[in-house]
RNA sequence: GGGGAGUUUCCCGAGCGGUCAAAGGGGUCAGACUGUAAAUCUGAUGGCAUUGCCUUCGCAGGUUCGAAUCCUGCACUCCCCA
């Protein structure tokens, strides 16, 4: 496999900042190397902001060593400051158990194909035992308060109204003592993270020359940005998540598929293991023809199987196929169902569309939410703005009969070019 | 306490006795164009109804054949003088 982790990290513009160049090739110039990166669980599920760091930690396999992923089943009773702007709430123990757990199989199932012995770690396993008394005398008499107090995420916090409480200033105590930690029991030297980890990460790397004597490594890589300024993986409805429950693969694929083309550029070398000689011919369509979007679609492609498995990725493009105008008719039932699972819909009985006059589309529309009185379903219709089951219906008075059920009971409604809801009949 | 201005349809804002469901802009929704983008252009935008009816202009009354427009009272907002 590739040889130089660090040179793969520096061609793909994942390097941020990093301890000694020199020092750090060297270290990792041996197959086998062990280097982890921490998850907080402050949700049930991570999101795509997290995307890099578990990516990251493939390039790690992929160059011939060991990803070790650190769950923060202590740390998230804490809450990490950095790059916040407020006093976290806290998280109930029930919350945080449930959290662990879900964030646990997401990072096993991202890591599963990685191609390499992955471990996965939770620092509540030894922080547990660890007083209070003990943990000052042993980690907190080593760690200067003037360094502490140095730190970006505490000076910017403490430069605000809200301040910081000491809670979440000793935070960066327990993650440094979890470096330490780390290379005691898996003789694990490197750490990397999102560039707010730097100061986190330095304070375990000095912890370890001052208890240890030992050397560790820390690379950051940049937040993911978009180009206009906000972060990656936000949406005006919020995060997206990697829990399809949270968000369906069809709009997990969808959000790569929407992305700004330098943007998507930037997304495929950071988060795909596409060679860069791939990358290099993407770039180059990209600049002959952008309305082919064939980077987006591969963007989309790598990152929706990488998360969401193959049958993800199939369903998303399904759907896709769909929503944007293709024929429902063939579909059955169960695929219609599956793929408009997150659409509206409403339920009708059967009796209404196989009496002689049928269901009035405008009453469908108006009963689906599709149009907020019957009178703007009209107008939708007089428009040009009305389908059915992806035909466009022009007749303001046209009605809902048996033939127009796609699978057994049910009728694709759509107003305009992307608002669909589903009317269901039932006996 | 005294004086003045105001309250209009989702928002801003015209209207000051009939031709007002109410100008104009914004927003929103559709259509065209397009790269599932941006910009632009077009149409629509109270409700119900296949040319008509019903309900809206702070609230409650009144004048009038007829009121968002006039009068009275009430509520709220803003400005000026004390």
């Amino acid at each position: 496999m590739n040889a130089s982790l660090f040179d793969d990290f520096h061609d793909r513009g994942l390097l941020h900042q990093s301890t000694d160049a020199q020092r750090l090739r060297e270290w990792l110039s041996t197959p086998g190397r062990r280097v982890y990166a921490g998850f907080d669980p402050t949700a049930d599920s991570l999101h795509v902001g997290h995307l890099v760091a578990l990516v990251l930690l493939r390039r790690v396999a992929a160059a011939g060593h060991e990803p070790v992923a650190l769950l923060g089943g202590a740390t998230g009773m804490i809450g990490d400051p950095s790059g916040r702007s407020e006093e976290r709430n806290l998280l109930s123990t029930d919350e945080l158990a449930a959290n662990v757990a879900a964030v646990e199989r997401q990072i096993r199932s991202v890591l599963a194909t990685a191609g390499s012995t992955v471990h996965v770690v939770n620092n509540a396993d030894w922080m547990r035992g660890v007083g209070y008394l003990a943990f000052l005398r042993d980690v907190g008499k080593h760690v200067p308060l003037s360094q502490m107090l140095g730190k970006d995420s505490v000076k910017s916090r403490l430069e605000r109204d809200g301040g910081l409480s000491y809670t979440e200033f000793s935070y960066m105590l327990l993650q440094a003592w979890d470096f330490v930690h780390l290379s005691d029991a898996l003789d694990c030297r490197v750490q990397i993270g999102g560039s707010d980890q730097w100061g986190n990460i330095t304070a375990g790397i000095e912890l370890g020359r001052r208890l240890r004597s030992r050397e560790l490594h820390g690379i950051t890589c940049p937040l993911l940005t978009k180009s206009d300024g906000t972060k990656m993986g936000k949406t005006a409805s919020g995060a997206v998540w990697l829990d399809p429950q949270r968000t369906s693969p069809y709009r997990f694929f969808q959000y790569w598929m929407n992305l700004e083309d330098d943007d998507a550029g930037l997304c495929l070398r950071r988060l795909t293991e596409l060679s860069l000689d791939e990358i290099a011919a993407l770039d180059a369509s990209r600049q002959e023809n952008a309305s082919a979007r064939q980077t987006q679609q591969r963007l989309a492609e790598e990152l929706t199987r990488l998360v969401h498995g193959d049958a993800g990725l199939a369903a998303a493009q399904q759907a896709t196929a769909v929503f944007f105008g293709g024929d429902i008719e063939g579909l059955d039932e169960a695929t219609l169902v599956e793929i408009f699972a997150e659409v509206p819909s409403h339920d009708f009985p059967l009796g209404a569309v196989e009496h002689d006059e049928g269901l009035p589309l405008v009453e469908a529309l108006q009963a689906t939410g599709l149009a907020a009185s019957r009178s703007q379903a009209r107008r939708t219709i007089e428009q040009g703005g009305a389908y059915v089951n992806n035909r466009r219906i022009r007749e303001p008075a046209y009605a809902l009969r048996p033939d127009d059920l796609a699978g057994r009971q049910v009728v694709v409604l759509r107003s305009g070019k992307k608002s669909y809801a589903l009317a269901r009949f039932t006996a």
